[in-house]
DNA sequence: CTGTTAGCGCCTTCAG
DNA sequence: CTGAAGGCGCTAACAG
């Protein structure tokens, strides 16, 4: 299977140019001290030979692996594709592997990834919006060296994190305010269905009664973070409901999903219904009509992640919180 | 920097339940023959113990990292993103792991990337969509054990292939053929400006001949694969060129950022302006008016590629092509 | 069915 | 500034 022909070896180079391993390694690293005129000698020794090191063989004894695992629901979203992005980019600057797992959205694929993903792998590891509790995901995480969640929400600091400052309920609590002051009455909330995370309805419902705003049970489902979710959700939400004048979405896929599922029951946008998303993907800017949302710096959170990951693995022990405003997009959509 | 604790070795789990290390070894990967009773102490032991295999040990030994390479143009683009999904899925059934290079459209990157990822890192490569020119690519991917090309055209078989059938050239073609058939008469072209990969206008010129359709080299223009690049382009290209009465764009985002510039113009779509883009992504079917596109089963040829790689690592030599047909889907942008 | 021996390729440590 | 010895944790190959 795996080809028999020896490869190039330290021992090799070290031979060739007459030099100790040794020194062979310490031109490689660049470490110690070196003569220039050995160091020149084995660098043109090991570039004629085309030695590379091997990866395992250093990590065996450094115990560095040199990657960093990330796991991500979908990347499919554009939202976590643009995350990823970031991150890849800082892990890359810094001479970084990453390690890619796509959930799917199963939390039990999540599960069984992260129990794979141990330190022998990876050195560090990112969860980027987690879909298992709290009770689930912090044993799959205590023993690791470096973890940085991204848009995790929660007390326990348990390890650092990089989300939105005021969470995702918080999110729909602005946009149904928002759509109170526009003079909409009954407004429908289709809220992610993110596995073993805590919902945050009661939080939206709490916030509506402030408002002296009209609520009902009946005018609340969830969705998975997609759009072929959303648009099945909003399909049947908008079906049972037709006095409803605005609907707030959990992310932008769903509120286009919703946006579709309108189109295709008569609903007019805005005049009959407002609708309002979240996360500024470029489709949300590009559809008609475009959709209001809420941006937020999505590369800059999946670069952060990852310099606060290396922190990390760099000895820095502090647990820290990088948080990130969102700000209202306000577009055609809610009229 | 490194924890100084040391982890729990097989010689650990070994003298804990009175066996040797091999007895362990063997518990663990499942090989050769072992009495249901020790196996099952041992497999206890382990778990007691939490041990896990240290990837690294095992890498040296047998020569595997059981991970594949897998390098990308541009994660955000959500055609990669469902090639990348459809890679993962196979490579995760099949436990191997998914290291993943962004090379964000840039082929100095990109080949930086391909010279980093050497055997020791990853069992197999797939490369997708390169924007290296073959003397380039050739010599980076010559010496692995295992490569797959997504989306390469070019006759030299040097690896595996997976991509659409008649390649990008010929898609820009059908799609002229389909405008001109509908009356369209003065025809832009937006082609994909990839690195080092030879163009396609040629082939696209010369169909407009064969098909006594007006050609003019003012309407052809480059611009990358994104949707602002295709926006920048096309507002220079509409700008100058009021004649036009239809555009094809490379792909889908080219096709949409032209879509926006058009609008922003005051050319009406598909009225004044008839548009076709390529790879059928979700925001081409939700966008007003809808685009007219090529569909490819995205997913099916990431997973397609990682099926092909894992033969190759499996032992078979053989170099493959797997080629997808790509069917017009006919939308609004074109009347 | 189980154990022994001998590395895989590199770097840490300690001597020169 | 350079080298020698030893070991990281595991499995292939061969014994028994």
């Amino acid at each position: 299977m795996a080809r028999k022909e020896r490869r190039v070896t330290i021992e090799d180079v070290a031979r060739e140019a007459g030099v100790s391993p040794m020194t062979v390694s310490r031109v490689v690293n660049n470490t110690g001290r070196i003569s220039d005129r050995t160091r020149r000698h084995v660098q043109d020794v090991i570039s004629r030979m085309d030695y590379r090191p091997s990866r395992a063989a250093r990590t065996l004894v450094t115990r560095q692996t040199k990657m960093i695992a990330i796991v991500v629901p979908d990347i499919t979203n554009p939202y976590f594709a643009e995350i990823l992005q970031g991150a890849e980019d800082v892990a890359w600057a810094h001479g970084y592997g990453v390690l890619l797992s796509n959930t799917n959205e199963r939390p039990a694929r999540e599960e069984a990834v992260l129990s794979q993903i141990e330190e022998t792998t990876a050195d560090g590891l990112i969860v980027c919006a987690s879909r298992l509790a709290d009770d689930v995901l912090l044993p799959l995480i205590a023993k690791r060296r470096a973890v940085v969640l991204i848009n995790r929400e929660g007390q326990d600091r348990f390890a650092s994190v990089v989300r939105s400052r005021y969470g995702f309920g918080y999110r729909a609590v602005r946009a149904a305010r928002y759509l109170v002051g526009l003079g909409r009455r009954r407004i429908g909330y289709l809220l992610l269905q993110r596995g073993g995370v805590r919902s945050n309805l009661g939080m939206f419902v709490q916030a509506m009664n402030d408002l002296a705003a009209e609520t009902n049970p009946d005018w609340y489902r969830t969705s998975l973070p997609t759009w072929e979710s959303g648009y099945e959700a909003a399909r049947g939400l908008l079906a049972d409901h037709p006095e409803l004048d605005a609907v707030v979405g959990g992310n932008d896929l769903v509120a286009l999903g919703t946006m579709r599922a309108a189109i295709e029951l008569g609903r007019r946008i805005p005049d009959d219904l407002a609708l309002i998303g979240g996360d500024d993907i470029l489709m949300a800017r590009e559809v008609t009509p475009a959709l209001t949302t809420f941006s937020v710096p999505k590369f800059e959170m999946g670069a952060a992640a990852t310099r606060l990951l290396l922190d990390q693995l760099g000895g820095d022990a502090r647990y820290q919180e990088y948080l990130y405003d969102e700000e209202m997009i306000v577009r055609a959509s809610t009229g």
